[in-house]
DNA sequence: ACCTGAACACCGTTCAAGT
DNA sequence: ACCTGAACACCGTTCAAGT
């Protein structure tokens, strides 16, 4: 006779997402997971092949969320003025989300680690303001510079990398701009 | 009657930082650590406080290590060599210790950090060669944007983020070169 | 002074048994 | 079909007892 389920995947991963957020990834265990959702540690099985398959799931759902701030983010056309607009949301996002932003690159088994497409959907939108900044030869190269940018410096700061003094803002603001002119294609270079 | 010391401090660290390089940090357990250097687990606490202060000590170490490494690297007196040059030695760092080099700004529960002054140091011969580039000035921003972009690049290179296409070394030549001139302190600019 | 086994609370995961 | 307790192997950590 089947019972009802009590719970399901997305609250599973909901619950993940926010021990990962509350007290980091040590604290996402089967255990506290099924105790969020209201059930015992075995029956997660039901939901998730093993611990390793939880935490890529929350990974991907930050990895899309992420998308979706981005994809708003560049509206004007204005290659130069999207850029610094992207630069701002992922910053944005990584202060609201650091738990589930530091999971994005983290060093992981390689076992799991997400389908690559998770996250390449969401820089999709850098890659074509890149394209348009520093043209289609090097738009890939161009991606790749300002994400490692971006990435390494939230990384960075969200690790407390940046605590002896300096004004962290300017830093960023002062990154945005020398990368934007770094990048564009001079109708005539030597 | 006093015994003598079966192993030491810095055994008991290379024995974790090799458990690290091999299998990544949760293969760094007490009593993996004990095996290795001949010893139960509960006598590492003769030696460390927990657990969280052994992966702490691997930090500092390889922090130390890539200190030594960038200080041989920047000799030429160029500083458009020098950063080159930087940018190398800590990418043939990260591919030679992929594992410590991923601990150097993870996400840490805030309790066990390295002491600042471990990182600072290994970025201190950066930091001299940016400002030789931009000017005393923007010293600070602009070492930052060198290192946010190359530990960034890396720490996207160790996830295996580029794994579609491309081809890695020329986007990592390409940010190098891109970066030193947005850093040059133009001589006029408007 | 250092090392140890035993103990405790906690993990991830499997599985037979319940509904 | 889903949920559970019991079990197993493993964790980190403490502590009294050994030398």
């Amino acid at each position: 006779m089947p019972t009802p389920a009590r719970t399901s995947l997305a609250d599973v991963v909901a619950a993940a997402r926010s021990l990962i957020e509350a007290d980091g990834l040590e604290a996402l265990t089967m255990q506290r997971v099924a105790a969020t959702v209201g059930v015992r540690a075995p029956s997660l099985y039901k939901r998730v092949r093993n611990r390793g398959e939880l935490v890529r799931l929350v990974m991907q759902d930050a990895a899309r969320e992420l998308g979706d701030v981005l994809s708003a983010a560049a509206t004007t056309g204005d290659p130069r003025r999207d850029l610094a607009a992207l630069a701002r949301a992922v910053r944005a996002f990584a202060h609201a989300h650091p738990g589930a932003y530091g999971l994005l690159f983290a060093p992981m088994p390689d076992a799991w680690r997400p389908e690559p497409a998770a996250l390449d959907a969401a820089i999709d939108p850098l890659l074509r303001t890149t394209a348009a900044l520093a043209g289609p030869d090097e738009a890939l190269e161009a991606a790749r510079t300002v994400v490692a940018w971006a990435h390494g410096f939230l990384v960075m700061e969200l690790a407390g990398a940046f605590r002896l003094g300096g004004d962290v803002d300017r830093a960023y603001a002062y990154g945005i701009k020398r990368l934007t002119e770094a990048l564009v294609r001079e109708p005539s270079r030597k």
